[in-house]
RNA sequence: GCCCUCAUAGCUCAGUCGGUAGAGCGCGUUCUUGGUAAGAACGAGGUCAUGGGUUCGAAUCCCAUUGAGGGCUCCA
């Protein structure tokens, strides 16, 4: 089949747009701030934005007038024009412009590409000009305003933004705006918005009774309803059994840890900011545990001297750890301060990293397909140039190179990053699309030569003498909450029969049914179905629709045909009604669906 | 942590110019015993997040605190 070839968004018309929008809109801001200092303002994802430093905060009221002022602009068919200039006369037309003339400065040593790498070249310095407006800009820009319909122009929000990002710089404020070819298009975009609204899996947790988080316990400590528990029972329980069939073995290593353990281990210096304050119990400091692997591998050493013959030893715990996150980082259940990790670390010697990662993939793989997430795609994470990192270049180029060749022997496609590896390791992480296209990192899995030797991990090889053992890192769902937010939004609530935290809703018509039906709900029980009896006095329709709500893949109608025939009446939340049926039919349907995936 | 926005009944939200609170859903009681997405009536339920201030008077205006949401290097 023919490669599709997709054009880069940097050279779409959707980007000019956008780009020329964002020249536009900083405009409108100008005229209505003449103090203003004007920053950046690049085309993204589905829109653009523009960072500015203003005497006073935005009000949505302004908006709307820049919106207004906008479309006037638009209405005036400027053209955009280009210039090149050098440096000097740049610095003449910006002379008031203190964040341009920082950009001009940095152009003048170099550029760099959209990475962040620097350019071989030097760019040109160019100024596009429309109306009465002039930036500093490398374009491209339409031809004129005239190309850019002001009914498919909003704009959408103002934000607080730290000039190149950085806290230690001023605050600028930035406004959002989303900018398509037709109305048509932005109209689907923001309808697109909506249906993201509705699967927000703070809004569903609440709608379906899963978890709630309370002011009285803390920020970032969500609670779990006994149906949220048995979501996360059931997900836990289906990697711990995959992980035992797959040959690991699963430890308990408690909350709290003496914080020297940290300090050996190398995660004070490169953790402590995440770590919650020290508890400190006369002589001894103790840390709430934020990972794991220090414990696992004091495990490793308490346990004895370990013979070659004995690796690789696979040690899993689904943990619950505790991460001081910054209070504004901390959004539902995908960034929380308590959560809970399927982690599992493998002690192995280094011939057999690449037969360990294999296996690795092999389960993460069979996970994530369990979870439909057909569509992932796999980064290596490597150091970068900043200090964080443990400083060993043989032991990361050993690290390194056993990962590329792990992946290879896989046959695993995968693009690189720098900067993202972990402080002792190189990573192989994989990135999870849901239906929503919204991008997850979920597994991972980690080599690392650098802990097991700070802590004084060994084995006795062939050879009689003290060899230090590599460990694999490795986790594939991450972490029970996140996970579980994800998966609320990707199955929009309505989960797979096998992970539903009730399978069945048993509906009597009237009370007279309610023996019967109690009888059905045993037996479903005793064939392992999680199934309710809804006994309430309302009318089977309101039963319905209230089962509906709450997503449960099958509701059994009972009524005096099914009491007597000994049937029940099968609904599915699909709205599809396959009616009457034995029990013993219905339940071989709801295990084959649960074996299936369904 | 920083910027902006928000906080009213269990939930979703109204509440005008400052004059001490409303709806729907849910909950309780009663009636209704029903055939594939809401049966009816009545009733209970709120120190308007917390603490200060302005005012004759504050859910409403101001300040602080707490919590929630949207953002915080896709480098002109």
């Amino acid at each position: 089949m023919a490669e599709k070839i997709q054009e880069r968004y940097e050279d779409s018309d959707l980007y000019r747009i956008r780009h020329s929008t964002a020249h536009v809109m900083a405009q409108a801001v100008l005229e209505m701030f003449p103090e203003a200092k004007y920053t950046i303002g690049p085309p993204i994802e589905n829109g653009f934005y523009y960072d500015f430093d203003l005497p006073r905060p935005l009000t949505p009221d302004d908006l709307k007038a820049l919106e207004k002022r906008m479309r006037q602009v638009l209405a005036g068919r400027h053209v955009f024009q280009k210039k090149v200039i050098s440096a000097d006369e740049a610095r003449q037309v910006f002379a008031q412009q203190p964040y341009k003339l920082e950009l001009i400065a940095g152009l003048e040593q170099g550029g760099f590409d959209e990475y962040g790498n620097p350019l071989k070249e030097k760019p040109d310095i160019s100024i596009y000009s429309h109306d009465k407006f002039v930036d500093l800009c490398r374009g491209p820009h339409v031809e004129n305003t005239g190309q850019i319909n002001p009914a498919a122009v909003k704009l959408m929000s103002v934000a607080g933004a730290y000039w190149r990002g950085d806290e230690k710089n001023a605050m600028l404020q930035r406004i959002y705006g989303t900018a398509w070819r037709t109305p048509k298009e932005l109209e689907e975009y923001l309808w697109q918005l909506e249906e993201a609204k509705k699967r927000d899996h703070r809004r569903l947790g609440k709608e379906l009774g899963l978890f709630h988080f309370s002011d009285d316990v803390g920020p970032g400590l969500p609670l779990f309803t006994p149906k949220g528990e048995m979501l996360r029972h059931l997900m836990e329980t289906y990697v711990r059994d995959l992980q035992t069939r797959y040959g690991y073995s699963h430890v308990w290593t408690g909350h709290l840890v003496k914080e020297d353990l940290y300090k050996r281990s190398g995660h004070y210096d490169n953790y402590v900011d995440s770590m919650f304050p020290p508890m400190v119990d006369e002589n001894i400091t103790f840390r709430l545990k934020p990972m794991n692997c220090p414990s696992h591998m004091t495990l490793y050493k308490e346990m004895g001297r370990h013979s070659y013959r004995e690796l690789p030893m696979r040690f899993g715990e689904f943990a619950t750890l505790y991460r001081y996150e910054k209070t504004g980082e901390l959004t539902g259940l995908t960034r929380v301060r308590a959560l809970t990790q399927d982690d599992c670390h493998i002690f192995c010697t280094e011939d057999q990293i690449q037969q360990e990662f294999t296996l690795a993939l092999k389960l993460i793989q069979e996970v994530l397909e369990r979870y439909r997430f057909i569509d992932y795609k796999v980064r290596l994470s490597l150091r970068g140039e900043g200090g964080k990192y443990v400083q060993d270049d043989e032991k990361w180029a050993k690290a390194e190179t056993a990962l590329r060749a792990s992946l290879d022997a896989n046959n695993v496609e995968y693009f690189e990053a720098s900067g993202e590896a972990a402080f002792y390791g190189p990573k192989a992480d994989f990135l999870a699309r849901d239906v929503l296209g919204r991008e997850w990192q979920l597994s991972t899995i980690q080599v690392d030569f650098i802990q097991p030797a700070r802590l004084g991990l060994i084995y006795i090889a062939e050879d009689g003498a003290e060899h230090t053992p590599v460990v694999l890192h490795r986790a594939v769902t991450g972490t029970t909450e996140r996970f579980m937010g994800v998966i609320i939004e990707h199955f929009a609530g309505a989960f797979p029969v096998w992970l539903a935290p009730q399978q069945v809703m048993i509906i009597p018509i009237a009370d007279r049914h309610l023996e019967y039906s109690g009888q059905v709900a045993e037996k479903l029980k005793a064939a392992g179905l999680r199934v309710e009896v809804d006994g309430r006095t309302e009318r089977m329709n309101s039963k319905i629709r209230d089962a509906q709500k709450q997503k449960i893949p099958y509701m059994l109608v009972i009524g005096d045909q099914e009491a007597e025939a000994g049937q029940v009446a099968l609904r599915l939340r699909s709205g599809d009604n396959p009616g009457a049926m034995s029990l013993a039919d219905f339940i071989s349907l709801a295990q084959k669906d649960i074996q299936q995936g369904n």
